[in-house]
RNA sequence: GGGCCGUUAGCUCAGUCGGUAGAGCAUCUGACUUUUAAUCAGGUGGUCGUUGGUUCGAUCCCAACACGGCCCA
């Protein structure tokens, strides 16, 4: 049986020596008055002293005025009457060199007994050592938070996967690559938010529990609204919702936020995951494509400074035009024996079954394309490409081509085999959608879980005119693991879903 | 869902061809006023993932389970 995860009870159990002995010097603390004060201000950062001082000897430094740094206790070297030690905050690490003859006997021999991740103030002038060290000469001293319990070990630091992703507030205090990692995820959200407003687009929220779970076939996650007795799903997508808005007048909108999806874990997918979607008024998906890619390239020279990024020990060129071609073309171009006919489901099947395709049933011709796209093709897709003209049988959101209606106006964006991306000019034709409706209820009830439901409000607002709008959808997620060379999605979310642990 | 690998001290790991375990760091005591994986001397610390089985005896062999990692679907 799954029982809630005990934290205390786990905490007690795993209470050894070490964290008895810190507790014991935590009481002693307590007994002289507050134990975890909170009136030291800090008047500078670690990094951005050790930037603004890079070059300054110490001639120059003996004229900076003393300074006031704030962080955890990284290293400690007693020697005598002298010691040194490294500070750590948000920005990095910084020495501190404690004499006894500088901050008293009584201050000396306390700092003795702290520990390693107690986090101190310390306050005084900034020096070079022999080896040419900034450093912060100490005149005061002061211990702000006992920490009770011990840090991974300082020279292999934290390397456990599992405790990386469980504890990761550990992983950010030992691993400064992960705190890097984050901050590059941060850049990428900034200058994509920044991108879509200075086109004019409005950011907006949109609901993330919903009657009606939409705009994407997945499984959703089901929760329950105690005062209206109703079930509530997670939403699997804001498309519905942004649409609404355009119909609104809302011309161009935008939403990042989560999205909610019931499937497994893997170094792929994480239940909740986050994503951008936008929508332009008067555009299709053809105009959306050079935006892609305007806005990939530009992300790239703004985030790593170059369009040639290397995934997995493999160079992926963001700087030349991006591949664009038919979801048929690439079949054919993977596929020297592919069918003539690729709309022929008898054909079709002759085909997989050459090949050794496992199929549902239920497929028609561009499910059957579909299938062997994703199976035999995608993870063949390395360089930036498009691939367009999706079967309208797998796009029941999108616009049909006016030339072919056995697709749709629709693009995939691909980077190392990769979905990144996925747009369409907008289907907006009420009567169609109410159609495409229809086709996903009937999937629905021949057993397919992951098919769309009716939802007769969206199809309402339509009937009020959505302009001709195309919209598209970019996993956040998977655009940090490309850009931080990430091997799991994992790596990229801070606080990834993992089984609970069980104990008792 | 399937395959492979892993789980030993707070952390990083070694090890036992079956006889209840070691190292480094951390921690404790002592020495040391420019060190930086500080150094030197001494000490403490483990139900070897869980549950069963085989055995005189299991951390080691076997099975199941749990959790994680990688690969595949």
């Amino acid at each position: 049986m799954v029982t809630e995860y005990d934290e205390a009870a786990e905490g007690a159990a795993e209470e050894g020596r070490h964290i008895a002995q810190r507790r014991e010097k935590l009481h002693a603390l307590r007994a002289e008055g507050p134990a975890f004060p909170n009136d030291f201000r800090p008047n500078a950062h670690t990094g951005t002293l050790l930037s603004e001082h890079a070059q300054a000897g110490n001639e120059e430094l003996a004229q900076v005025a003393p300074v006031r740094i704030a962080g955890r206790l990284m290293s400690k070297r007693i020697m005598g009457r002298a010691s040194f030690g490294h500070v750590q905050d948000g920005e990095g690490r910084i020495q501190v060199f404690i004499e006894r003859d500088r901050v008293g006997p009584e201050t000396y021999e306390r700092f003795k007994h702290w520990d390693l991740g107690d986090i101190i103030g310390v306050e005084g002038p900034l020096f070079r050592t022999k080896t040419n060290e900034l450093s912060v000469r100490a005149e005061n001293l002061r211990l702000l938070v006992k920490s009770i319990r011990p840090l991974p070990e300082k020279f292999h630091g934290l390397t456990d996967q599992e405790m990386k992703y469980r504890r990761r507030y550990l992983d950010l205090i030992m691993n400064p690559a992960t705190r890097a990692l984050f901050a590059r995820r941060e850049a990428i959200i900034a200058y994509l938010r920044a991108f879509l407003l200075a086109r004019g687009f409005h950011e907006v929220e949109t609901p993330m529990m919903q009657v009606l779970p939409g705009g994407a076939t997945a499984r959703p996650f089901v929760t329950h609204h105690n005062a209206l007795g109703i079930p509530l799903y997670l939403r699997i997508a804001p498309e519905l919702y942004l649409k609404r808005l355009v119909v609104g007048g809302l011309d161009r909108v935008f939403e990042i936020n989560r999205n909610f999806r019931n499937e497994g874990l893997s170094t792929r997918h994480n239940p909740e995951f986050t994503m951008v979607e936008f929508y332009q008024a008067y555009a299709d998906f053809r105009d959306l494509m050079d935006l892609t890619e305007e806005l990939l390239r530009g992300m790239c020279l703004a985030v790593l400074g170059t369009t040639v990024l290397t995934y997995q020990g493999t160079q992926y060129d963001f700087g030349k035009p991006f591949i664009r071609m038919s979801v048929e073309e690439a079949i054919r171009r993977q596929h020297a024996d592919a069918p003539a006919d690729l709309r022929d489901v008898g054909a079709l099947r002759a085909f997989m079954e050459r090949k050794g395709i496992v199929e549902a049933a239920t497929l028609g011709a561009g499910g059957l394309q579909m299938t062997i796209f994703e199976r035999t093709v995608e993870a063949a897709l390395g360089e930036p490409t498009f691939i367009t003209a999706y079967p309208a049988e797998v796009s029941p959101l999108a616009r049909r081509n006016d030339a072919d209606p056995f697709v749709t106006d629709r693009f995939e964006f691909f980077v190392g085999g990769r979905e990144i991306a996925n747009g369409f000019s907008e289907l907006n034709d009420p009567e169609d959608q109410a159609q495409r409706f229809r086709e996903q209820v009937e999937r629905r009830g021949s057993g397919d879980d992951e098919a769309m439901h009716y939802d007769a409000d969206y199809v309402e607002a339509l009937e009020y005119g959505l302009p001709p709008t195309a919209g598209e959808g970019i996993g956040i997620d998977r655009l940090v693991m490309l850009l931080t060379d990430a091997p799991s999605i994992r790596d990229v979310i801070l606080f990834p879903h993992l089984r609970p642990r069980e104990h008792g």
